[in-house]
DNA sequence: CATATTTGTTCGTTTGTCGAATAAAACAAT
DNA sequence: ATTGTTTTATTCGACAAACGAACAAATATG
């Protein structure tokens, strides 16, 4: 009834995995610490790692010593000659692309310009495989282990099923497997929300304390929430699609189907739609605007244009609304803006903070902190190629004790 | 760095403990079944807590056996004569009281009548003392180990503060040292909510796996998450006042100060200060109505008065809201409804279903089972004397640990 | 070169769990 | 009555995992 019970060695395998792939190169001492194991132990669980070749002691110590007294540290980190992996993001019209070694180190990226949406599935798989399997001969790596894959809606990693996406006609999509078989390896997918929220907390310790939740604006609105630094799993993803949450019950259409749904005001997508609208031009159909298109709707407002200003000045109030729910549902310790919607984040302020403190009841609306981060679309494939590493790391594991 | 770890002993016994709680009466070898544990563990496990005189064996095993072949099991619970504990929860005007032994049988039960808003805190406190220590006197109960209070508002229960709460003047009130100083016992506080889910949960197996979301309708509106069975905490307390949501941004007053507040539309004052105004009455102060007044209410709609069938209407919409922003925000496996307010479930129905429907992305709608648990409020004193007594067995075994 | 200092390993011990054998306590069959 | 049968519980030896203490290793300092 206890499902699948780890080994006590597993779990510590993992956690000194964890800690290493997240704390750089660290010396047997210092991993001790880090997880509260006397050095004996960690000394045994590291001979075995070393043993199998997933660590390697690292060259060049000498640098380090020279200053301190005692015997100097040996530095441990990851293999660098175990193979590679590969990370991708899917949006729209764009595919990001990025590779790594073993050991988690950049090795090369690459952004595609390639319309995905109306897509059928099988042609949106063949199209991911074929731009992976090119990238990955033209980078010179022949022995990728493992793709990891962030894409918009609701995803449900353990299943590998995509459940709905702005992207996707269909429904319930077994992408995981369809792309897994395609290219012969196996593939993760996660939502990407989830991924920037998992790649933010892996750089600022603080967020991996407590309960984060990761609000990312750009060509929708998502949510990544993490709980001690692990993803929260609700029954699919886990609240990743927060924007479609219906705030305004007559408000603009979205994407989805729906009315009023946060990412109507505050997307990409909605923002420049809505500015079209004022212009008397008639109302694209939905379309991704260009960064540069995003740019220069920014710019306009902070001239002055007051129509514009007003678009923002409503989106911000939506943001404050969000975060205020989020506030009074899961009551986290931080939330993090994150995102390329935040590139507008001083016009949204404003309406964002009046929003948030009238609708947050006072005694809770201390407890949490807001804090913007400016993140590219980067960190997206750094985190779910982070999030591969991890469980490539623990199939070895249960590799072995298997 | 990695906080006050268990040592695995504890950890086991604990966990045994619990089970048996929840479970009742069990021989050793279904101890095992439940935990999948050696019966030579259980054996070693429960050996030391007899000899503490934690558990005993249970009497009268004989009317078990004859019909089975082999050798009778042994039922083991929990010693019934190691004192007393009494859950409380407190309402706006009302007291309720429960007295259960060691074993978790109850034993005696009260509600005082007594309005206890506007009570300064250290008013507040010393009625409460008295109301307790008066109860525990008349129940024959001299040895009360530990007592379990659930109130409404933001509680913070590892901290013992009441952050804030519709009932009190005061923000961050030390209530569990507050009230233990006076009892001279430990105090456990908890919000009310949070308690009626645990107790909905110990009935129900299934709602202790996965995720589960508790809205409780009554004096106000509440929410207890639980993730695998075990409460949710936030920053402060977890979700559980959900109720201050606000949902319509020109909506009714609430008594926390806002307007459109969840609560301001489904709670029992809420409810019947709206019918007051149908009928062109003075609208009351914030008042909390009898059951019979409610009860007079709900006849009355269902006699078909349009006003307060449109009432109800609105009620069931905003309660549908609400569930959609639980599902696309926590995903929950399982949505409870609970509490009094469940009295007009009927009335609530139609609309609450549509503005589900209506406001929740098709995708996810699917994955969350939504039930109607009629209960009454005997479940929170139930709930809070529950999480009292596991406290208690915790310090047993870390009292021998030490 | 001896000493101090810090890192890493070895080794014996403790703790917790398990499997297998064994004992215990009933019923069933002859 | 006695002898199996069946299920429950305990005992005992084995094993895994982690720890503390002692010890070895590698460097800086005086």
């Amino acid at each position: 009834m206890s499902g699948s019970s780890l080994s006590p060695r597993e779990v510590a395998r993992r956690r000194l995995l964890d800690t290493l792939r997240r704390e750089g190169p660290l010396a047997r001492v210092e991993i001790g610490h880090h997880l509260g194991m006397s050095p004996a132990s960690v000394s045994e669980l590291t001979a075995s790692l070393l043993d199998e070749g997933v660590l390697v002691t690292e060259e060049g110590s000498e640098a380090l010593s020279g200053l301190i007294r005692g015997r100097p540290k040996v530095r441990l980190f990851f293999a660098d000659s175990l193979g590679f992996v590969i990370g991708v993001w899917t949006g729209f019209n764009r595919i990001e692309l990025r590779l790594v070694d073993s050991a988690g180190r950049n090795r090369a990226s690459r952004h595609v310009e390639r319309p995905l949406r109306n897509l059928e599935a099988d042609a949106l798989m063949d199209v991911l495989s074929e731009t992976i399997t090119a990238f990955a001969r033209d980078s010179g790596a022949p022995d990728v282990k493992a793709v990891g894959l962030a894409c918009q809606g609701y995803v449900d990693t353990k299943e590998g099923i995509v459940a709905w996406s702005p992207v996707l006609g269909t429904r319930d999509l077994p992408l995981a497997e369809g792309l897994g078989q395609r290219l012969g390896k196996p593939v993760l997918i996660e939502n990407d929300a989830s991924a920037m929220a998992f790649a933010i907390a892996q750089r600022d310790p603080a967020l991996r304390v407590g309960r984060t939740a990761c609000l990312m604006i750009g060509d929708g609105v998502g949510l990544g929430f993490l709980v001690q630094g692990e993803l929260y799993r609700g029954a699919r993803s886990g609240g990743s699609e927060f924007g479609h949450v219906r705030l305004r019950r007559s408000g603009p259409q979205c994407r989805c189907g729906g009315r009023g749904c946060i990412e109507a005001f505050l997307a990409d997508y909605a923002l420049h739609r809505d500015a079209q609208l004022i212009d008397h031009r008639p109302a694209p159909t939905i379309l991704i605007p260009s960064e540069d298109a995003m740019g220069a709707l920014v710019a306009q407002a902070r001239a002055g244009d007051t129509a514009l200003l007003h678009l923002f000045r409503e989106a911000g109030e939506v943001l404050g609304d969000a975060a205020s729910i989020l506030i009074q549902t899961l009551e986290p310790d931080h939330i993090v803006i994150c995102g390329p919607g935040t590139r507008a984040m001083d016009l949204l302020s404003p309406s964002f903070e009046a929003a948030l403190e009238h609708q947050t009841i006072p005694a809770l609306r201390s407890l949490t902190t807001i804090q913007v981060v400016e993140s590219s679309m980067d960190l997206l494939t750094e985190g779910v190629v982070m999030q591969a590493l991890r469980e490539l790391d623990q199939d070895l594991a249960r590799l072995r004790a298997a």
